[in-house]
RNA sequence: GGAGGGGUUCCCGAGUGGCCAAAGGGAGCAGACUGUAAAUCUGCCGGCGAAGCCUUCGAUGGUUCGAAUCCAUCUCCCUCCA
């Protein structure tokens, strides 16, 4: 049901192309997956993010628990159905939230208590009640609970971390029984290259149908996270998809797939969108500078996505100036549609063996 | 014509002798944003500059060591009465 297919490898890099299989149909990688934590991706209805050109998005375990709840979404007939969205989902264990809402949680080895963001409350999240939450939002890949550490940690609580990320992936891997939907493990480690091999290899030991790397891209720079990746991506199976979590930028994208990378998930492109920025292959501009008060020219001159073929620049800076959500809708859209095209565009480098060629041009742009 | 209230830095609006280049909003300008507590956050926002100096609170003149703040005159706006 989850089959994973390569289907070219790169000849210089350690890039791939393949297939992913799921119930809701297939995933080219490598690719970008647009987030959508709360069942949306902010400012775009599902057609949207379907002509922006995602196959896969993401929602979020923690956030849906909260609010509405999964029993409402599994009433509903799942999250698919529930939002709309007729392609694979991935779901997040909440594990990030055990990262970016450091000050609301505790944790022992039993699992997580939160104070919940909205009201207070109080919730107890577990590997296994993060398992049932994903079961019954129903999503295509359910992502293993982890522990993810902060980039200025020390070795120590990394360790830590990391061990108990392993205890719980043996614990999620027990519980998870959905078989329609497929469990991921999350490599941790830290910046501690020896963790992370260390961990690379215990996750890959699950023989889980795909690996995710997490722990990365949380304030470290850039060439440690580089370095991260390549000494974790060789121990994890090449006949399966790597998952780097929460990456990334342009530039990011194009290194992390040399690297070996399958499939990232990243919120920047529409949080920076409903900030007034767009990427473009001009680099990214800030839209809502006044240099392009009378800027009548599209976002991007070289995409042709509705958003490019309709709208200027001039436009959109006055919608963000005049605080128009339109804004952001226009904004986020043309985001996605550029970082899948650049998803396409990697693609095409693989087969033609010119990825550093497309990196030194992306490097060059956004780095 | 009479009585009262008021004119503050782009706008609104605090400030009623020194701690005031002047609170707070807004607007404007810039920056940040990587498994979303984010349509958020941060900085700048009279001029030159390191300290400091210079020009500002309707206008002019005065009181005072010192005035956006007190006094006089003028001017403009608002309300009420004729």
């Amino acid at each position: 049901m989850f089959e994973y297919k390569i289907l070219e490898e790169g000849k210089t890099t350690d890039a791939r192309i393949g297939v992913l299989c799921t119930p809701h149909g297939e995933i080219e990688t490598p690719c970008f997956m647009a987030v959508g934590t709360q069942g949306t991706v902010k400012s775009l209805t599902p057609e949207m993010v379907k002509k922006a050109g995602s196959q896969i998005i993401l929602g979020n375990t923690y956030h849906l628990y909260l609010r509405p709840g999964e029993d409402i979404v599994k009433e509903a007939g799942g999250l698919h159905k529930f939002m709309n969205w007729d392609r694979p989902i991935l779901t997040d264990s909440g594990g990030f939230q055990v990262f970016s809402l450091g000050d609301l949680r505790t944790i022992t080895e039993e699992g997580v208590t939160f104070a919940s963001h909205l009201d207070g409350s109080r919730h107890v999240i577990t590997p296994e009640k993060s398992m049932q939450i994903q079961q019954d939002l129903g999503s295509d890949i359910a992502m293993a609970f982890d522990v993810c550490s902060a980039a200025d940690s020390d070795d120590e609580a990394v360790e830590k971390a990391m061990r108990m990320t392993h205890r719980w992936l043996e614990r999620c891997k027990a519980f998870h029984t959905r078989e329609d939907q497929a469990l991921f493990g999350i490599v941790q480690g830290g910046m501690n290259a020896a963790l992370r091999v260390e961990s690379a290899k215990f996750v890959d030991s699950m023989d889980l149908p795909g690996n995710a790397i997490g722990g990365l891209s949380v304030g470290e720079p850039k060439p440690i996270m580089y370095d991260m990746l390549e000494k974790t991506v060789p121990h994890l199976s090449t006949k399966k998809p790597r998952y780097l979590m929460g990456v990334g930028t342009p530039d990011c994208l194009v290194e992390g797939v040399m690297r070996g990378v399958d499939m990232f998930d990243c919120v920047i492109q529409t949080r920076v969108a409903r900030n007034g920025t767009a990427y473009t292959s001009e680099g990214k501009i800030t839209v809502r500078n006044a240099k392009y008060k009378r800027d009548f020219t599209p976002l991007d001159p070289a995409c042709d996505c509705e958003v490019c073929k309709n709208y200027t620049r001039a436009y959109i800076r006055h919608l963000i100036n005049a605080n128009e959500m339109l804004a952001a809708s226009l904004l986020s859209f043309h985001n996605i549609y550029y970082t899948n095209h650049l998803m396409a565009r990697i693609k095409d480098a693989i087969r033609e063996d010119s990825l550093q060629a497309l990196r030194d041009e992306i490097d060059a742009l956004y780095a």
